[in-house]
DNA sequence: GCCCTGACTGCTA
DNA sequence: TTAGCAGCCAGGG
């Protein structure tokens, strides 16, 4: 049994490295949905009421390297500036620069050692 | 079990 | 280059 989506989302998310970032989409391919980006954004959203989270949030934005979270009524500012902090720059327009912070995602095979991580398989 | 919602994406005008 | 629209998927009521 794999985990629901939400987990699965969750657990991808994590494997982000610090530094990097990734797109809704892409988050989605890894989960076998790559036209399921708005089903991930809305797992992130619910990430949001759990303040304890490990997951890294922050590091998921929309494939054209925007912040977009404030469609949630969250603070783009804040997920900036967390970022930032990680060494991800931001342009003149306020966008990340995909090219050079763009997580390059992952094998599925890597995908599904996770599962089993979880012990869900 | 059906209908609605949603932090997106890609195509078209 | 920018704006608008339809498609897609999963969870909640």
């Amino acid at each position: 049994m794999k985990p629901n989506f939400f987990e699965r989302v969750y657990l991808v998310v994590k494997r982000i490295p610090r530094g990097k970032v990734a797109s809704y989409g892409q988050i989605a391919a890894l989960l076998g949905h790559p036209q399921a980006a708005r089903t991930v954004g809305w797992a992130l959203h619910a990430l949001a009421s759990e303040p304890a989270t490990d997951v890294p949030w922050q590091r998921v934005i929309n494939h054209a390297g925007r912040i977009t979270i404030a469609r949630a009524g969250l603070d783009a500012a804040f997920q900036r500036h967390l970022l930032e902090e990680e060494g991800v720059e931001f342009d003149a327009r306020g966008d990340v620069d995909m090219e050079r912070f763009g997580w390059e995602g992952m094998d599925w095979a890597e995908v599904e050692a996770l599962w089993r991580e979880t012990g869900n398989e």
